[in-house]
DNA sequence: GGCATGCTGGACACCGGTATCAATAATTGC
DNA sequence: GCAATTATTGATACCGGTGTCCAGCATGCC
């Protein structure tokens, strides 16, 4: 007698109709949904099968309804690198795969002066259960104060650890440039070409920071002449390139802080008949598509990126995810890699 | 008297605290949220006061339920080109910034044999209004019946009408790259090379359409040893490269289905110490951000990615957006556009 | 056999909005 | 000036779940 419309166009059954087909209250069938113990064995089985039998899937507005709270995070960005936020992205939906969680992505702008705003309307609006922050948007304490503020639990993405460990999944950039410097170093460069990121970017900070650590170790410094400034972006690689590679007495090696720079560069050089890796070596940093597609292929430093997103959902949310509620307070610092390819070799004279 | 617990942490205040401060109905402040019409300016503004002094937000949840439709739109993609995707996405978000709408993004996997499973428990947990597929996921026709039978609005992304235009957006890529190949023609190339893409995508068979086209225009054919197999890799393009380079009579120009492909036919060129334009001339499609790091920047098709993220969303829910509610039976054909970098010149003999 | 105890499962209120429909206020016609 | 008409508002049920709290029943104990 109940009616149970279903199939295509119809309406979805709701937890009336199972309770009814299964012949308990509702709040039974609630109980089997979110495993509650103290239930019979066959009461279980009975609304298991109904469950089954009508395809029911509980409405997730009502339970957020009714649990005071969704079941909603929300991932904000504003990369220049798509690739980046995407393998982050699918970290994140690996981690919350067998989760009742939803994934709410955000871009915005970072360099709009209602970024503030913006974010929190977003966060009044959909009120997730927390927010992950990317760079470079994660450098940003307005933002963390205010998901802080507004109750939002919160993770930022970073280079190195930007806040207690609870809130920062890092990785640790600035070794990991050294090392590749010092290899650099191993194999004869003495004059080396620094291209930096934006300026105020804790990211391009900390991989500056490798490469002068690495540099001083060897008792090398690192020219005026031959630190470029940069932004990330391909044409500031160009710009880099000219003005290096213009030289009289050019660097035999050039440390770019990205990809799409280091891709700038290698074009300067391309275009100046310089061959890379005979003349000139490259080394970026990201291995983004970029690295693999230009010619040579690119050495570069690999962000752990999408572990990072598997990671970042474990801190962010482990009382929702079943097994892997890892929160060891070191934990949350990932291995960057090295990643050598084609664009490297010994300086001209050796 | 009002508990309007607030502040840091406190909890949200609700549509009830806002119809006590006003002095009204809770329908009434409903009606103020969704803009009826029957409402005196005075109680109007006496209820605006209120919500701006609680800084009152509605619980999209509570809406949803009562409303029996969420207000979300689902962005589904195994696209491994990620610029793509964000763009797409991108445009999507301007076109529903002002709306009531949130963007749920899902990426699948195309290979899994449980696609159709996981898309259908996917839909059925979020019940978005409507799914946006993009390709090559939306050439998938069991995807689009499945839509059709949960009741789920849906539009499909792809390089040719593949449904009615109501759930197709689409670009002209077959005339584009027509002309681009014309254009190759006009320079005086006769011998030009194809990278095929995947087998069974509709943009791969679209592209290879629009050249053969362009060769039959002026009596040419595709011979079968210029004729490489593909996949949208990079990988791919390195072995048609090599197959179509290594020749005695190699192609002076080469027409590849993607940039990554052409990326690697370039890698190719450069190892081999041929000259780009000068020697063989190289046309991509995608213009992905590949098309410009490489060396020479490579002439590409641009595809109005953000645009169709746009029409996607006017099409989908066109009775969400304020103005924007076009319909228009064929505007759902976006035009590509051929961009001209350095990658093409006259073959060497002339 | 009667009673305390521990498990189960149900009745009912509630989460924060919207829909229905009747009640009330404002306006109009004559 | 009064009834008829129309514009505006409110009372109450309801969307589809969950929490609270209590009742019913089987069991163990004396």
């Amino acid at each position: 007698m109940a009616a149970q419309t279903k199939g295509p166009g119809g309406k979805q059954p709701t937890i009336n109709d199972v309770a009814a087909l299964a012949g308990v209250s509702k709040k039974t069938v609630s109980r089997v949904i979110n495993r509650s113990e103290f239930l019979t064995e066959k009461t279980r089985a009975a609304v298991e099968k109904a469950i089954e039998q009508l395809g029911f899937v509980p409405n997730p507005q009502a339970r957020a309804l009714a649990f005071r709270r969704n079941f909603l995070i929300a991932l904000l960005h504003d990369n220049p690198n798509a690739q980046t936020v995407l393998n982050f992205q699918r970290g994140v939906l690996d981690a919350i795969k067998d989760s009742d969680l939803a994934l709410l992505v955000r871009p915005v702008d970072r360099g709009s002066d209602k970024l503030l705003d913006d974010v929190r309307t977003f966060l009044e609006k959909q009120r997730p259960i927390g927010a992950m922050l990317l760079p470079p948007i994660s450098e940003n304490d307005d933002l963390a104060a205010l998901c802080e503020d507004l109750g939002v639990r919160y993770v930022r993405i970073g280079s190195a650890p930007l806040d207690d460990a609870k809130h920062c999944i890092s990785s640790n950039d600035r070794e990991v440039v050294a090392e590749a410097v010092r290899g650099l170093i191993a194999l004869g460069h003495r004059r080396i070409g620094f291209v930096r990121g934006p300026v105020g970017f804790r990211s391009a900070a900390e991989r500056e920071k490798g490469f002068l650590e690495a540099l001083a170790e060897a008792g090398l410094t690192l020219p005026a002449e031959l630190n470029a400034p940069g932004n990330y972006r391909y044409t500031a690689g160009i710009e880099a390139g000219e003005a290096l590679l213009s030289r009289a007495d050019p660097p035999t090696a050039i440390f770019c802080s990205n990809d799409e720079m280091a891709a700038g560069v290698m074009s300067v050089a391309h275009s100046k008949g310089i061959k890379v890796p005979g003349e000139l070596s490259i080394i970026g940093f990201d291995d983004s598509p970029t690295a693999t597609h230009i010619w040579p292929a690119l050495s570069t430093v690999r962000w752990p990126i999408r572990e990072m997103g598997i990671r970042a959902a474990q801190t962010l949310v482990p009382d929702f995810l079943s097994p892997g509620a890892k929160a060891d307070d070191e934990g949350n610092v990932l291995p960057s890699t090295l990643v050598e390819r084609q664009s490297v070799a010994a300086p001209p004279g050796r």
